[in-house]
DNA sequence: GCCTTCATGTAAGAAGTTACATGATTTC
DNA sequence: GAAATCATGTAACTTCTTACATGAAGGC
């Protein structure tokens, strides 16, 4: 039971996504974009094999449902060996930190020089890609949480406040670089 | 000579590292846990390979030179079409911004519920990776950085700094956590 | 002598992306 | 009627990790 070296962390957000409500394929792609895609991504080409996988594997189980009259679309819920499966992840103690990967940052570091020319309009640009990234978080939050309905939802709350956070303090990182170079 | 669609970013970061001094595979290796390692991270096992390449590609060459009586290694060094090639990389524009992955924060979202009993210990777990990181960067800095030899290396100094700026603002969102968990 | 670091590679497999493939439903 | 979205899947390929494999040099 103690199943230490478990990986494929896809397998346990799927889990994780279906704790609640039943959901398509279709709507674990979608999550992808909009309420997790901050911290995860998935396309539907990982994401229905692994459908797969998890029903072989008893931890979610499907019924199908026909929208109209011939669209089928499978309705995946948790089992509660799927249940099990997800509280051990959850539970599974951090033992190493993600490496964030960033090619900007690279690029930078390459040029060296505070003085090349070329720096300006790269900081531009990626101020730029971040101020939308930035207004984009804010408008999600307003809308998903506009009135006081913060503690229903706190995960998510949590989730996108940490995003906001993390662009503002690469936005004023970016800023302090225009004023040097 | 417009190459839109180029990937495999290893390659340009490998070309980077050259692009002063001549470097072993093994150096290049040992770069990505002290240098870079912040932003991107290869194994051996990938580098190695991706040098083969690069040299029958004519942008990189290299020179074997002996260590003691026996041990060969292998010198690499850019070429001119190596050097082009990066410089093409560098003012390619950036269109998109990476995604973080980050286990810690999906867990966070999963258990919902600002009341779980598990949240104090699973965020002081995180607290103290944080930290540790923390320490690590701020002794890198001293140690490369003793005295202001900061614009000699400036882009090493931009990276490490906007490492300890991100794991600061880790920090002081896991702190903020505390105080409601 | 022993352990750590230097030094270089390959093989197998997991994870992730892009492209191929199809078709129904809804909205305008 | 056209376009966007819903809906599901596979194939090929790239990228990355873990494991296999070997051996020299240097420090203590």
């Amino acid at each position: 039971m103690f199943n230490i070296a478990q990986k494929n962390t896809l397998q346990y957000i799927i889990l994780g996504m279906l704790q609640d409500d039943e959901k398509t394929g279709y709507d674990i792609k979608t999550a992808f974009t909009t309420e997790i895609g901050e911290f995860w991504q998935a396309k539907h080409s990982q994401i229905y094999p692994e459908l797969s996988k998890l029903t072989k594997k008893g931890w979610i189980d499907f019924q199908t449902e026909i929208v109209g009259t011939k669209l089928e679309k499978k309705v995946y819920s948790l089992t509660k060996t799927g249940r099990m499966a997800l509280l051990e992840w959850i539970n599974e103690p951090l033992t190493e930190l993600p490496t964030n990967k960033d090619e900007f940052v690279l690029k930078l570091y390459f040029i060296r020089s505070i003085d090349d020319q070329r720096l300006p309009e790269m900081i531009q640009q990626q101020i730029d890609l971040h101020q939308k990234k930035l207004e984009h978080l804010e408008d999600r939050k307003i809308a998903v949480f506009p009135d006081k309905k913060i503690k229903e939802n706190y995960g998510h709350y949590l989730i996108l406040m940490h995003a906001i956070h993390r662009e503002e303090e690469y936005l004023s990182w970016l800023e302090s670089l225009t004023k040097r170079a």
